[in-house]
DNA sequence: ATGCGAATAATAATAGTTCTCATTTGCAAT
DNA sequence: ATTGCAAATGAGAACTATTATTATTCGCAT
């Protein structure tokens, strides 16, 4: 189901090679949508296709430039990637279990317009990360 | 001007030691609102005060702790520590001179406990870092 | 099929931070 | 003031996330 195609790459200035045909791929997949270099590098040995390390990093900063990626800085130092799917986002993490969540608010995103140009700043972008505990019991998701 | 005592210690479940008071004083002092470790680490060997880096970190950390500093994680990798006002404020980044804004929104604020707890979630704390260009020319900050 | 610049992978290097542990220090009880 | 000891410090090693280096391999236009 939606197999990227070189094309994909092309279109981004983006030779078609192996390793970035499976990291697209690991993505467009759907399994996780939040993924570390690390994760990103663990299921692609996992599903036996072999890659360096520092190419995922490389390969996925390749990607965050031309904006197929998004890279999101939560707490816990290392650097997370989702897929860009055009629409912007805002994130709530759960400190029991790491489930992230994603939300829109558009009265907060106009706030944060008026409050920067207010102050003669011109915006590029933002991060807001809420972070909470799942109120439920059962918090569904591993740490 | 509000040298720190060792009373501001010994209230907040640490001992009076010399390090802890000179990186308290240091923030105290209002040169530099928003400092690295590293920062620290400078600002103190610079004034003659001999200290050993992960004393800095250490002691960053457990005034973190005691909610004398906060700690931020701006872009970039390192955590930037301020002192503790009590009041609760966002930052915008000028991502040309690294000038630091501050700035407090009720709207926004009140919108997202709102988004977090109709999604079951209870808030511990969130961050907000608007990334923008200071628009004046001779932005008056030094990177 | 060939050639060449780009991409890869292994490894070393770097940056920020935490850990280890021998030594020193704050401070409470003499 | 002196002592005793748990807590704190500082030097360096260790660790984690990430980037740089470079010899080899690969994609792809010719
Ligand atoms: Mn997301
Ligand atoms: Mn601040
Ligand atoms: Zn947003
Ligand atoms: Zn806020």
């Amino acid at each position: 189901m939606d197999k990227p195609q070189p094309e994909h790459l092309k279109s981004a200035g983006l030779k078609s090679t192996v390793p970035r045909l499976n990291i697209l791929n690991l993505f467009k997949s759907g399994q996780e949508r939040h993924m570390s270099a690390e994760d990103v590098y663990k299921h692609l040995l996992a599903s036996g296709d072999d890659v360096g390390l520092a190419t995922v990093y490389r390969v996925l900063t390749q990607f965050e430039q031309a904006k197929l990626l998004v890279r999101h800085n939560f707490e816990g130092g290392k650097s997370v990637f989702e897929l860009n799917q055009g629409k912007h986002h805002d994130h709530i993490v759960c400190l029991q279990c790491g489930h992230v969540e994603e939300f829109y608010d558009a009265a907060i995103e106009s706030r944060q317009k008026k409050v920067a140009s207010e102050r003669g700043f011109a915006v590029h972008d933002h991060s807001l990360h809420i972070y909470a505990d799942c109120v439920r019991k059962n918090c569904p998701h591993k740490r």
